[in-house]
DNA sequence: ACCTGAACACCGTTCAAGT
DNA sequence: ACCTGAACACCGTTCAAGT
């Protein structure tokens, strides 16, 4: 059945997107194989070397992509807020629930093992950039274009707050802790953080 | 070459355990294979599964052990302080730093995927909470004895904020965002948060 | 040129069989 | 009783060979 040209290089790239994507969401991160994926598109395993340099390299688009709609909701978080402070918690919240509403696929993005020789890709370096970015703009907003570094280096202790208390509520090992309500706990951070962020340039 | 007996239970135990934690420590969590360790420990696989579980039991053993680890190296950062706030940055810091030289141990516990079917077994559950106990009965020395429920929820909201400084710091996410250097990242976020909470009182 | 499928070197897990 | 080693069902990756 060789030379088939049922599909071009492209259709077959987003397929097997497509249907990894597909794969990770039913059977997590785990369950993802070249093997499977190949299967599913109803190629041979082969053919996914012709499209994807390895397993890792998909898993890096996969990611890609994943990173991408985390940015949307962010966006679309801070749309519906009047001043930063509210603009912040919105985000935070909206960061939380687009992990748990797919769990599978922002596990994949953090678990993922850099390995030291080959750096992560420029671009996407930049869709992690893109996201501190946002946030430093709503302090910024909030501190006075005066305290632009303050604002820097806050946007990155905060959103490293956020992504911790996201990443411990993910791995089930908060529930332990007795902790009420991953949002409450969120509003804790954020609140506090402020606080003390603002009372400090008085 | 059967019946051997050249070690008891516990000692083969404890031999699959020492060779895992060197396997996971030159190679990584990808290179932990049970037939790697088997050979390192002189036995067929088959033996391993007289002594463990399955692998992710062995895993599970491995982290469990990796967090007591962490809570010594809390325990000790501890002992040198004069004040609660410096016992909580002396502590964060301690995390960081231990994260950073155990990485692959550290990565193991909090990548490691909870199966949704079988929960975290009881002494790991404790294990986790002690840690956030640590944190809360400084915040409890700060804040006075009767802000106890703000110090409960204070050291959770905390301690997943330093969570999160040092998960983003381990894999290497946070260089690409222009962060001069954890240790003043974890400080900016402590400080803040700190003195946030505190102003709350007045 | 495009794709196959067999091969290679790995996995985790099980369990009849050997001593 | 203790341990083996072969078997089963999986992996990722490569590449000569077929159309």
């Amino acid at each position: 059945m060789a030379r088939r040209s049922d599909h071009s290089r492209d259709e077959i790239h987003e397929m097997v997107l497509l249907a990894a994507e597909r794969l990770l969401e039913t059977e997590g991160a785990g369950g993802l194989s070249t093997r499977k994926v190949a299967t599913e598109i109803g190629y041979t395993v082969g053919t996914l070397y012709l499209v994807f340099e390895n397993l890792d390299d998909l898993v890096q688009q996969i990611n890609g992509r994943t990173l991408d709609r985390l940015y949307d909701t962010l966006i679309q978080a801070t749309k519906d807020c009047a001043d930063p402070q509210h603009c912040i918690e919105a985000m935070a919240h909206a960061y939380i629930e687009f992990a748990i509403a797919h769990r599978k696929r922002w596990q994949l993005v953090f678990e993922h093992v850099v390995t030291g020789d080959a750096p992560l890709p420029g671009d996407y370096q930049s869709k992690v950039k893109r996201m501190f970015d946002l946030v430093e703009s709503q302090l910024n907003a909030l501190l006075g274009v005066k305290a632009s570094l303050q604002a820097a280096n806050g946007a990155r202790a905060l959103w490293c707050g956020v992504h911790g208390v996201c990443s411990l509520a993910i791995s089930q090992k908060l529930e332990v802790t007795g902790v009420k309500s991953v949002e409450s706990l969120t509003d804790t951070l954020v609140d506090n953080f402020l606080r003390g962020l603002t009372a400090k340039r008085k």
